[in-house]
DNA sequence: GCCGTTTTCGGCCCGACTGTTTTCAGTCG
């Protein structure tokens, strides 16, 4: 939630309205309940800041004509004040007052909050009482005894804070969804098979498949007369590289790669650890039981099996050129990410609650918080109390209150009891982030949700002919041995160059790749496969808003994806400019797909500004017109771009939406397993993506027909 | 600061855990 950067009011650019674009409001609002709660403002005021900058981000419409025509005020959390302050800000580029609280809160108090362990109210008696305003100081202060004297502090929270610290400096930073889904699953099903462990589930943000994950969550209903040997068994799994915590209700660890060294087997496909596993997997012999972990891990996902034999097969070459995007590995620093991925540890919590309690500790600790702030005020509305322990009538619980209140509650075996005990069609995991997912389901209008087995190809993948590491005919067998009927090859135009090399196909070389996939489509259709292969290319979408590639060579391709790669220019240039520019190059006759929308890179860098409603919304209106205009979940883990928080605005402004791989080697082909959990969070049914056509409704499609 | 079977102040989600206290404040999820 809070960035390093030091944090200054935006000054307007411009000398006219609307001086401010929507996200600048969003992070002003977002600081401001930051900055007053280290100022010691009411809790409830902080809360509003924070619901206000939420309000506006999901904001469809534009702020800019909200604020001039006084709509703001009509807008559902936001009030007098926040309402006026931000209609200042858009309309005159000022920001009242603010700057005196900006002034007022040093930025060391706003790093401090990072510390595990520490808030808002001890960082400001520190400030208040000790002069502390920075980390190191606050370090100094710790380690010369200082904070121990303070009121209500000791050794124990001195001590505390020192670690908090150390933490920090350690373990920076949030783990990608395809990390801490194969830890979490992986010991979601050792957990399973343990005896004393009756149910197991993940939980958590990794359950709700955020794109990143701070730790995992896991819920296992265990008898407490088992509590005792099962924490023992959960303590002797291998790779455990420290224990936070064990209690009678909660196992605190941290899990290292170790964990999977006896499985006996390759990872699965979207491990982040290719070479460490390669060569250790030979030389261990495995035992029964790991082994099977680690392949329930991959089977589950439905297009993710089998996935040692695939690899063997193809001769995928190793680790240095693992089939990962060169500008991904450049965002990452390049070998620093192969370091990284070697010594990637994630916190795990296992906690454990009696079986009845079960479905209702999964709800809590899968979250989001403010889905369950909505759960529990609608079970205030019925009449009861939520919690994690349970559903409890208010007029039988007395002044009880936990587990002893839970005694009375309403049963439940899972989690659509409870939610049909408040009203509810069973909300999954995905959408429960308060984004109107309880609306949907009071009214039982919930999305049916696009299944990876939905998926019929895909349409942006790389090969050999640029920066990929397999031939045209190797990416579609992988493709088929998937089940797919089409495959999109688009490898990168001519004017891309990573790290000072040009990577993309010549101009004059795209109708040789062109020919080459007419005769593999032909062969296919001669020997009765339904396979086809579409030919696209990824072009550049130059900082004008051109499209590289003279005009013939992309009209004669099946599809133009367009996709930003000058990072630099787009990052240091205004919102209002960076949406121009890339309007200006969708509304070329020849673009089909929007590839990775902003270009961030997960733990590696933001994207570019853009304002992605505005985007969207033009897109809209040229397919109302007839030609086709999709944007792309790029399905790579390291970018998951479109992010989910616009799909189904996406879908509102009947813009159809193409989960791409991005795939630079076979294997990369089932990353579409993470666009489609993107998907799933967005909203998204089958009808809303292009990968669910048949090749042949496709290439009709992307002919205009 | 926002909201209101709402008329302008009182309430705003719930419980566990920890460390400090000897009843509770702060943090976390």
């Amino acid at each position: 939630m809070v960035s390093v950067a030091t944090w200054k009011l935006p000054r307007s650019l411009r000398s006219q309205p609307p001086h401010f674009s929507k996200s600048q409001v969003v992070a002003v609002l977002e600081q401001i309940s930051t900055l007053l709660m280290l100022d010691g403002a009411n809790a409830f005021r902080v809360r509003a800041y924070t619901n206000a900058s939420r309000v506006i981000q999901s904001l469809e419409q534009d702020l800019a004509g909200l604020a001039e025509n006084g709509g703001i005020f009509g807008v559902k959390g936001i009030g007098k004040g926040i309402g006026g302050l931000v209609t200042e800000a858009v309309m005159q580029g000022t920001w009242g007052g603010l700057g005196e609280l900006y002034e007022k809160i040093p930025d060391g108090l706003i790093q401090m909050l990072q510390i595990p362990g520490l808030g808002p109210k001890r960082i400001k008696q520190f400030h208040d009482e000790l002069g502390i305003e920075t980390i190191d100081e606050l370090k100094v202060a710790a380690e010369d005894g200082q904070l121990a004297n303070l009121e209500r502090m000791g050794k124990k929270s001195e001590l505390r804070v020192l670690e908090g610290i150390d933490l920090l400096t350690r373990m920076a930073g949030r783990r990608r969804l395809d990390v801490g889904l194969l830890y979490g699953e992986a010991l979601e099903n050792r957990l399973r098979n343990m005896s004393g462990v009756e149910r197991a589930s993940l939980a958590g943000s990794a359950r709700r498949r955020r794109e990143t994950i701070g730790d995992i969550d896991i819920v296992a209903a265990v008898k407490e007369s088992d509590i005792e040997a099962v924490s023992a068994e959960i303590l002797a799994l291998p790779g455990i590289v420290g224990i936070k915590g064990s209690g009678t209700s909660k196992v605190s660890i941290i899990l290292g790669t170790e964990f999977f060294e006896n499985a006996g087997t390759a990872l699965p496909s979207h491990s982040p650890l290719p070479d460490v596993k390669d060569a250790e997997s030979e030389s261990s012999s495995g035992n029964g039981k790991s082994e099977s972990v680690v392949q329930t891990t991959a089977s589950s996902h439905s297009i993710d099996q089998d996935v040692t034999s695939e690899s063997d097969a193809l001769e995928i070459p190793a680790a240095s050129d693992s089939g990962i995007d060169g500008g991904v590995l450049a965002a990452l620093g390049g070998e620093a990410w192969q370091e990284m991925s070697q010594t990637t540890t994630i916190d795990v919590q296992v906690r454990m609650v009696p079986p009845q309690a079960f479905p209702f500790t999964l709800a809590y600790f899968t979250g989001s918080k403010e889905h369950n702030v909505r759960l529990r005020q609608l079970a205030l509305d019925r009449g009861l109390r939520l919690s994690e322990w349970g559903l409890s009538p208010l007029d039988l619980i007395g002044d009880t209150t936990g587990i002893e209140a839970a005694a009375h509650s309403l049963p439940a075996i899972d989690e659509a009891d409870i939610h049909a005990h408040l009203g509810l069609e069973w909300i999954p995991p995905e959408l429960r982030e308060d984004s109107g997912e309880v609306e949907a389901a009071i009214a039982n209008s919930l999305p049916r949700l696009v299944e990876p087995s939905d998926i019929k190809g895909a349409l942006h993948n790389h090969t050999i002919a640029s920066d990929g590491v397999a031939t045209l005919q190797q990416m579609a067998e992988e493709a088929m041995d998937l089940g797919w009927e089409f495959l999109g090859i688009a490898d990168h135009s001519e004017s891309l160059n990573i790290g000072g090399r040009s990577i993309g196909v010549a101009a004059d070389k795209v109708a040789e790749q062109s020919d080459l996939i007419h005769e593999l489509n032909e062969s296919w259709a001669d020997e009765g496969t339904e396979f086809r292969l579409l030919h696209g290319a990824e072009c550049d979408i130059l900082t004008d808003g051109r499209l590289d590639y003279p005009d013939d060579v992309r009209e004669n391709l099946n599809h133009v994806v367009g996709s930003v790669h000058a990072l630099g220019s787009w990052r240091n240039r205004d919102e209002i400019e960076n949406t121009e520019m890339l309007i200006k190059a969708i509304e070329d006759p020849t673009f089909t797909i929007l590839g990775h929308p902003t270009g961030r890179i997960l733990g590696g860098r933001d994207g570019f500004p853009v304002d992605m409603h505005a985007v969207l919304r033009r897109m809209g209106e040229l397919n109302e017109e007839g030609t086709l205009k999709a944007v792309e979940i790029n399905a790579s883990p390291y970018r998951l771009d479109l992010d989910w928080r616009f799909c189904h605005f996406a879908k509102q402004q009947e813009v159809p939406v193409v989960i791409n791989p991005d795939a630079h080697a076979p294997k990369g082909l089932r990353d579409v397993w993470f666009g489609v959990q993107i998907a799933r969070k967005g909203w998204l049914e089958p009808a809303d993506l292009l990968n669910t056509r048949s090749g042949k409704e496709l290439e009709k499609m992307l002919a205009g027909e």
